[in-house]
DNA sequence: GATGGGGCCTGACCCAACGTGAGAGTCAAC
DNA sequence: GTTGACTCTCACGTTGGGTCAGGCCCCATC
C-alpha cells in the first residue's frame, strides 16, 4: 500500500498549486496548513487532503480574503455556510464596482460636458456612505446606455422596429421601481411576479418572449456589466437577485 | 477674491473623500498626491486640482493597483483616456464575478438540494483563467471522484450542448473547423469568410441575421463567458479573433 | 565512497500600504 | 488664556509574503 505518489514535499506541492515554498511556509507558521506529517530531518510532507485544503485557501484568497478570516472559514466546518459567506462577500465587492463604474461615467461624461462636479459627488461610491441621488443619475446618464442596450438587443433578434423606446423607458421604470421593492421587502426570488416583465421584455423585442429566451436574457444581464451597474444602481444585490428571479420565473412557465 | 472654500486641510479632505489623513501623510511622502501649498506651520493645504488627482488615485486602488503604478499612470496621458481604459478593465472584472456569483448560488442551492444540478451547470460560468483553480476546488469541494466526472464535463462543453445547437451541431462544427484553421494559420480577421457563419446563425434564429445583428452577436459572444469559453478551447484566442473578424464582416457586408 | 547539484531547513531582514500611538505645536472659540 | 479639536513629525506594528544566508540532506554519477 505505498503510495509514494500521493506524497509531496514543499516544492512540489508549490509547483502543483502555482504558489511559492516561502508561502507554504508561511502558511505552516500560521497554522493555516500544516503538513501531513514530518519526516525525521524536518521535511514537511503533504498529501491528498492537504492539496485540497490548500486549494480551497487558495480559492478564497483569490476574493482577497484576509488569512486568518480563511483559517476561520475553514474551521467552521458547514460546507454550505462557507459558501454562503462566500457569497456575501463576492456580493458586496461586486456592488462596490459597480458603484464604482457608475462614477466613473459620471466623472467620465462630466468631464466631457464641462460640468463640475461637487466633492460630495466625486467621492460617492469609496466611502461608506452611499444613498444620494443615484436615481437621477441612473436618468440621465444610463438612460440612454440602457436604450442602447435594448436597441442591440432588437437588432440581435429581430433587425429593425420603429423607436417607441421612451415611453417603454417610462414603462420599464415602473416595472423595476416594483420589483425592486420586492426585493428589498426581502421577497424570495421563486415568489416574485415578473409577467410585467417579461411582457416589457416582449413588447420591446417585437415578439414573443419564450420562457428560454427570458432564461437567456437573465444570463444575458448577468454577463454585461453594464446591466449589473445598472441594476445595482437601484438596489445593492438586486442584479443577482433579479437575474436568479427570472431564471426561476422561466423555469415555471416554460 | 480668494475662495476659501475650495481649500481643505488634510482633515477635511480626508473626510470628505472618505480616506484617512494617515493617507494623504503617506501619498504626501510618496509624492503621489503633494497638497497645494503648506503654510507656514507646516500645514497641508489642498485644492481642487489635488481632490481629483485623489478621486483618479481611488479609482485605481480600488482595482488594487500598487501606488508606483498609479503614480507612474497619472504621468502618462490625459485623464479622461486613463479613465475610459480603466473602467473597461473594472467591468471586465465586474461580469466575472457576476458570473462566479450565479455559480456561487447554484452551488449552494444544489448542496441544499434545492435542484439537482449537473456538473456542466456548476462548470460552465467560470471566467476562463480561473478555470484551473475553480477545478480544483471543485474537487476539494466535492472529492476526488468528481475529478473524472469534471474531465467528461468538458469534453461534452466543448463536443457543445443545448437542444438547438445539438441539431445543428454537426454543420457549426465543420464551420468552426475551418475558421480555426484559418485563425491557426494567422489569417487576418479582415480577410476571414464568414458567410457561412452567418447563414447558420440566421438557420438557428430562424430569421435573416442582419450585418448590424451579426456585429452585435460578436459583442454578446465577448461578454459571455459561455461562448469564450467554447472558443477558447478550439483554440487559444480564437474566441478574441472569432469576435473582431465578425465586426469587421459585418462592417464590410453592411 | 566521495563529490556534486539540487532541494530542504531555519532564521533574518525587506517590502508595501497603511494603522496606531507618542509627544509637541497650532487654531478657533469661549 | 485656557480648552479642545486639529495638525505636525517621528516611529514602531501589521499582513502576506520575497529574498538572501548559512547549513543539512538526498541522490545520481564518477
Amino acid at each position: 500500500m505505498e503510495n509514494r505518489i500521493e506524497e509531496y514535499t514543499v516544492g512540489e506541492l508549490a509547483q502543483a498549486a502555482g504558489v511559492t515554498v516561502r508561502m507554504l511556509h508561511h502558511y505552516d507558521s500560521l497554522e493555516l496548513l500544516k503538513p501531513a506529517f514530518v519526516t525525521a530531518k524536518g521535511y514537511r510532507i503533504y498529501r491528498q487532503p492537504e492539496l485540497l485544503r490548500l486549494q480551497e485557501i487558495l480559492f478564497y484568497r483569490a476574493a482577497n480574503m484576509p488569512l486568518n478570516e480563511i483559517a476561520e472559514l475553514l474551521g467552521t466546518g458547514n460546507r454550505v455556510e462557507r459558501l454562503t459567506s462566500h457569497r456575501e462577500k463576492v456580493a458586496k465587492a461586486l456592488s462596490e464596482q459597480a458603484a464604482i463604474i457608475a462614477t466613473l461615467d459620471r466623472t467620465i461624461a462630466k468631464l466631457n460636458g464641462d460640468d463640475p462636479m461637487t466633492i460630495e459627488d466625486l467621492y460617492k461610491p469609496f466611502p461608506k456612505e452611499k444613498q444620494a441621488d443615484y436615481e437621477a443619475w441612473l436618468v440621465a446618464t444610463y438612460g440612454q446606455d440602457m436604450a442602447a442596450e435594448i436597441a442591440r438587443s432588437r437588432e440581435n433578434l429581430s433587425a429593425g422596429k420603429g423607436d417607441i423606446l421612451n415611453s417603454q423607458n417610462e414603462q420599464l421604470k415602473g416595472i423595476e421601481a416594483e420589483l425592486v421593492t420586492s426585493y428589498e421587502a426581502g421577497c424570495d426570488p421563486k415568489l416574485a411576479n415578473l409577467a410585467a416583465h417579461q411582457n416589457w421584455v416582449a413588447e420591446m423585442w417585437g415578439y414573443p418572449c419564450t420562457a428560454a429566451a427570458y432564461a437567456k436574457l437573465a444570463e444575458l444581464y448577468l454577463a454585461h456589466p453594464d446591466f449589473i451597474a445598472r441594476y445595482e444602481t437601484l438596489s445593492e444585490g438586486f442584479s443577482q437577485w433579479l437575474a436568479q428571479a427570472m431564471t426561476l420565473w422561466a423555469e415555471r412557465h416554460k
